[in-house]
RNA sequence: GGAAAUAUAGCUCAAUGGUUAGAGCAGUACCCUUAUACGGUAAUGGUUAAAGGUUCGAGCCCUUUUAUUUCCA
């Protein structure tokens, strides 16, 4: 323990965090914080595992700073808060960055590259900027356990997974399908929905889009449409973003009670006369009013205007199952029938034709459709993105530049020339409309046929809705509005992936399909593999009989051979699991359940976790998985409380990106301007749920208004503390026993731990943060500590001002707690700069110490009224001041109040002396009777008239504010006055009004509220004596300053002799030496030494000497 | 195309349907009072995005529009 109080000369924020930092390590604090609270009830929490594949940016350190305040504020009330950190390790950005990094693609590997290599590197890659999140992680002050991560790629990790997959699998949930799903040919890979689903996919770009000719042959279903048109040539127009999949078009699908018309016209292109059949409501889109039943036989090519005629009128359900020739005749599909019009409820008149054009290997809607009417599927688009063989001039290209060739032709354009050549096409153009695009290759995706393995959620739909109720959304509307309809509009959950770096997945099937088994745990795959290797002899699994595998990646568990109950081989299903269950299943696999920690997790003690935070963007993702996997497992949510957090713009309101280069480094942020006041700013600035706009500007305020503000009071209190040798020794004395302004300050303190304290546990850190800042500023800088600075230099150190050391001591005491789980450094510094003195307290950090609960007994909400209306009282005089040009130091005689009740007057008297020091003046007069005297103002409440008057409100306003003094007066005499509005007698009440005194005629006056005041701004001779000896003081104040002067020195004075200063040194002499510390203060007639000072324009020489 | 959020002073944010919409920052003017120029005081600054509507009364409730952002197709 020292015997004095560390004093500074700069706050160094920076400076600072490392000292404490350095502190928190060499003591073990973060450990400490959490063993502290063995056998306390637990707070559970999860941390949504970064991938280290990506550096970490500033919008990482405003998540990572609300779950670190809500994780240090709950160890602070008591909770064990356990934070295991983790890190994601599988998943696409991986596997492309080591693509990058080996200059290889995916078909090189198993070529070039074996699979085992391709995973090695991977495994380390990962992990490659492992280091700089860790140093984040340090500098910012998130505690959370580095030491033992739970890491995706573990095995153990892995075999709670698998454990998982079982579950569902025994559950029925897990399922093998065909569909229809996004894919990237640039990535190789199928997405899922989650992945689609990240910001930025959908991208606007312009397509060429093509409304193409099919011809309808004729049979009995369509003879009613080539009578109507009188030729043998009737054409469906029907409609296309994607030119590409018209090879592949098997059919067209129409809305059964749609109005479609046939029309005579022109073929734009061709200029020979079509009848073509389209959607009634979209005919405008295509023909223009002028050119209807125009004349025909004068149409020229160059005309713009098509002349056309409505042949005839039918609903979509009279096409059903008309033929139509295939528009591009290269290939066939195996089955089905094939080049028909179907039904679809899909279809709509919004734009295009209202004739779908129907490809069913590259749309969900289309392939459910084809299904249905068995009309087969063709796929002439191979999985890298590019025509198979079979598709004539257009064998081998890319539907989409997937290779960024630099001399790519898009093939679209050439398809729509090729059919505007051949009478086939009436209408291309380019339409700009958004697409969904590869969130990592940023290429467009295709709709492409896969198999793949599902998960049954909406099976379990309704259940997860219900539990989600149930969870405390911060903000609510996000968990109502955006998870909400997600849940409502969900659908199965696509689990596969065709990918190498990944959790496999653990099923493994016969050749036919007939058998299969879902293996979930480690054990069991082991004892398969022997099981195998005795029924089915020979090598089979030799490799991983004698320690079992090793390492549950590809290539390793692809190697394995079970065997069916039958006696047949099983292989392992190719796929990998979609990372986004990994995150998901974190609440187990992170502690390895079931296999290790199994008690803890069923006793409630790791799930559900009290509290997540991430970024919004997470609602369709992290928040998804976790929650559908809770539900599935468990039937319970996975947690209680989840807090979204905006995205954090630049200044100007844009998104931070690299290409336009306004992101900000989180290192040199925190280097600049400290931890704490990044993670004050950033919450404080904005709700966590809103959208920040960052500007270092914030920061820079942050530091200067509330960290520089508290320095100083520090500093204020440690010189003096220092002086006076106080260390907290004394005996705590009651409040009672203390002068008003400390019973005060200490009032206001813990109104303020209530407010904090509600509003933590409410997830509202930002107004938590508000309600300090406002303290340490308004309240005990600029009030408690201005207002008492004499208390601590002047007299001996007995009670008074051993009464304001332990006041001010306590307040920042307080505040470092208040503050701690925000701003964790400087907080920490605060508190054991104190303690190392005081040993007030056992705990050797702040974030070992229990949250300060509020003391209501100390609250004396009447003592901050008036305290409240000393600082208005004191505010309206220094502005009556300014206005008057009277300077403060120039003391006035008195001001004037008048009080309006007896409660207001008692209040005045209680805090007349803070006011009269304050702002320099003498006495206080307080006007009771004051009619007459007074000019008073009434104004209507309206809020306990409006409801009882309801339309009449206008009137009565208008009445009361045409009130008389004399009728004012009587009201407040009666007490209540009978006002008559329209002939009818309303009785007013006093509650009904509010009265102020708006106006002393003769005086200076200014008013605040109901609060008015004057000032009597005559300056009597003695007056000016006065304020002319606290010039001189101040200017010998300066002297000794400047001349570096120890605060006790005792000092000779001579001054100048000056005619107008004269009377005022006389009379006021013993007044100065005292202020100034001197034993003498004398005129003298000449003075050539000193230095010059300057009174009321008046200049002269002052000479200062210290006593030695 | 559909849905949601947001829009208040130059900037960042406040304002249970109730009188004259408040703070801080910036800018302006002034001041320095033995903690602090990384300070203090004061005055200035508003068509509450726009237009309708409900209401005695709307920044707040309703409708439409616009802009930004996000999500979905």
């Amino acid at each position: 323990m020292s015997s004095k109080y560390q004093e500074y000369n700069q706050l160094n924020l920076p400076q600072i965090e490392q000292d404490i930092l350095q502190a928190w390590e060499k003591h073990q604090i973060f450990e400490k914080s959490i063993a502290n609270r063995d056998g306390a009830a637990p707070y559970v929490f999860y941390e949504g595992p970064p991938s280290a594949n990506g550096l970490p940016g500033i919008h990482h350190v405003i998540s990572r700073a609300l779950k670190d305040l809500v994780c240090r504020y709950k160890t602070m009330q008591g909770f064990q808060v356990k934070r295991k950190s983790g890190w994601d390790t599988h998943g696409l950005p991986v596997e492309l960055g080591v693509e990058k990094a080996l200059g290889i693609t995916k078909e090189d590997i198993g070529k070039k590259i074996s699979i085992a290599e391709y995973n090695d590197t991977c495994r380390k890659e990962v992990l490659k900027y492992k280091d700089k999140w860790e140093d984040l992680t340090r500098k910012m002050g998130y505690w959370v356990d580095l030491e033992h991560p739970y890491i995706t790629f573990d095995n153990s990790y892995i075999e709670s997974l698998w454990w998982c997959l079982q579950q569902l699998y025994k559950k029925g949930l897990l399922y093998k399908s065909v569909s229809i799903q996004p894919y990237s040919p640039a990535a190789g890979t199928g997405l899922s929905s989650h992945e689609l689903n990240q910001p930025g996919t959908y991208k606007d770009v312009k397509d060429t889009t093509i409304v193409a000719m099919f011809k309808a042959e004729k049979s009995e279903r369509s003879q009613f449409l080539f009578d109507a048109a009188g030729s043998n040539e009737v054409f469906f127009l029907a409609w296309t973003t994607t030119p590409w999949t018209l090879p592949s078009n098997l059919g067209l699908t129409v809305g059964a009670n749609i109005d479609y018309v046939l029309v005579k016209t022109f073929n734009p292109y061709t200029h020979l006369p079509v009848n073509v059949i389209l959607a009634k409501d979209l005919a405008g889109k295509y023909f223009k009013p002028e050119g209807e039943n125009a004349d025909f036989e004068a149409y020229k090519a160059e005309d713009k205007i098509l002349p056309w005629k409505i042949l005839a009128n039918f609903k979509g359900g009279e096409l059903e199952n008309i033929r139509y020739e295939q528009l591009l005749p290269f290939a066939k599909p195996e089955e089905g029938d094939p080049f028909r019009v179907l039904i679809g409820d899909f279809v709509t008149t919004e734009d295009g034709t209202g004739i779908v054009h129907t490809a069913p290997a590259f749309g969900a809607d289309d392939n459910r459709v084809g299904k249905k009417y068995g009309i087969g599927i063709l796929t002439l688009v191979d999985r890298q993105g590019k025509f198979t063989d079979n598709v004539g001039e257009f064998s081998g290209r890319y539907v989409k530049d997937y290779k960024n060739d630099p001399d790519y032709k898009d093939v679209d354009v050439d398809i729509a020339v090729k059919l505007k050549k051949e009478n086939r096409a009436f209408k291309v153009e380019k339409y700009e409309h958004t697409y969904p695009h590869c969130w990592r290759t940023d290429k467009p995706v295709l709709y492409y046929p896969l198999d793949a393995w599902f998960i049954k959620t909406t099976a379990v739909k309704d259940r997860m809705v219900e539990l989600n109720k149930t969870i405390n959304w911060k903000p609510a509307v996000t968990g109502s509005g955006r998870f909400g309809n997600w849940l409502e509009n969900m659908v199965d959950w696509n689990l596969s992936r065709s990918r190498y770096w990944g959790t496999p997945l653990p099923i493994w099937r016969t050749e036919d399909g007939t058998e299969e088994i879902c293996i979930g745990s480690i054990a069991e795959l082991n004892d398969g593999i022997r099981l195998a290797n005795e029924v089915l002899g020979g090598d089979v699994n030799k490799h991983y009989l004698h320690e079992g595998i090793l390492d549950l990646h590809k290539p390793y568990v692809d190697d394995i051979i079970l065997v069916s109950s039958t006696g047949k081989p099983m292989r392992r299903e190719p796929d990998l699991i979609d990372v986004w269950f990994d995150s998901g299943a974190m609440p187990v696999a992170q502690w390895h359940y079931p296999f290790e920690n199994k008690e803890m997790l069923e006793k409630g003690q790791a799930f559900p976790a009290d509290f997540i935070a991430e970024g919004v963007d997470q609602t369709r993702g992290w928040f998804y998985t976790l929650h559908a996997l809770a539900v599935m497992l468990f039937d319970s949510v996975a947690y209680k409380t989840v807090v979204s957090n905006g995205l954090v713009l630049d200044k100007n309101g844009n998104k931070m990106s690299k290409r336009v280069g306004n992101v900000v480094d989180p290192f040199t942020t925190i280097q600049q301007f400290g931890a704490d006041a990044t993670r004050w700013y950033m919450i404080t600035n904005a709700s966590p749920w809103d959208n920040m706009k960052f500007d270092v500007e914030g920061i820079r305020e942050v530091q200067r208004k509330l960290f520089g503000t508290l320095y100083n009071t520090y500093n204020f209190f440690a010189m003096y503390a220092n002086l006076d040798n106080f260390g907290f020794k004394e005996a705590y004395i009651p409040l009672e026993q203390r002068p008003e302004i400390d019973r005060w300050i200490i009032s206001l303190l813990n109104t303020l731990v209530k407010q904090v304290t509600t509003s933590l546990e409410d997830y509202e850190p930002t107004q938590a943060g508000r309600a300090v800042q406002e303290f340490v500023d308004e309240h005990l800088s600029n009030w408690y500590v201005r207002l008492c600075r004499r208390r601590f230099w002047k007299g001996e150190y007995e009670h008074d001002k051993i009464s304001a050391y332990q006041t001010l001591y306590e307040c920042l005491e307080k505040i470092a707690q208040l503050m701690a789980p925000v701003s964790p450094f400087f907080t920490d510094w605060l508190y054991r700069n104190l303690n190392s003195v005081s040993g007030r307290q056992p705990e050797e950090s702040v974030h070992l110490t229990r949250f300060p609960v509020a003391d209501a007994a100390a609250i004396d909400p009447d003592l901050e009224e008036r305290m409240q209306l000393a600082q208005d009282v004191s505010s309206l005089v220094l502005s009556l001041r300014k206005k008057t040009n009277i300077r403060v130091r120039q003391p006035l005689q008195k001001i004037l109040i008048p009080v309006l009740n007896p409660h207001m007057l008692e209040q005045l008297e209680l805090i007349e002396h803070l006011v009269k020091s304050e702002v320099n003046v003498k006495s206080i007069e307080y006007l009771t009777e004051t009619e007459g005297f007074i000019k008073k103002k009434i104004k209507p409440n309206f809020k306990t008239l409006g409801s009882r008057m309801g339309a009449k409100m206008k009137a009565v306003a208008g009445a009361i504010s045409a009130f008389t003094q004399q009728e004012i007066s009587q009201l407040e005499k009666d007490g209540s006055f009978g006002l008559i509005i329209e002939n009818e007698q309303i009785p007013i009440q006093l509650t009904d009004v509010e009265i102020i005194s708006e106006d002393i005629p003769g005086w200076t006056v200014a008013n605040k509220g109901s609060l008015t005041v004057a000032l009597d701004i005559t300056i009597t001779p003695d007056l000016l004596d006065e304020g002319n000896a606290r010039e001189l003081v101040n200017r010998i104040q300066k002297i000794r300053k400047d001349s570096d002067f120890e605060l006790t020195d005792r000092i000779a004075v001579k001054v100048a002799d000056v005619e107008a200063l004269k009377s005022a040194i006389i009379n006021f002499n013993d007044y100065i030496c005292t202020e100034i510390l001197a034993d003498s203060l004398e005129i003298v007639p000449q003075l050539q030494e000193g230095i010059e000072v300057e009174v009321n324009d008046l200049k002269f020489n002052v000479l200062v000497n210290k006593k030695s």
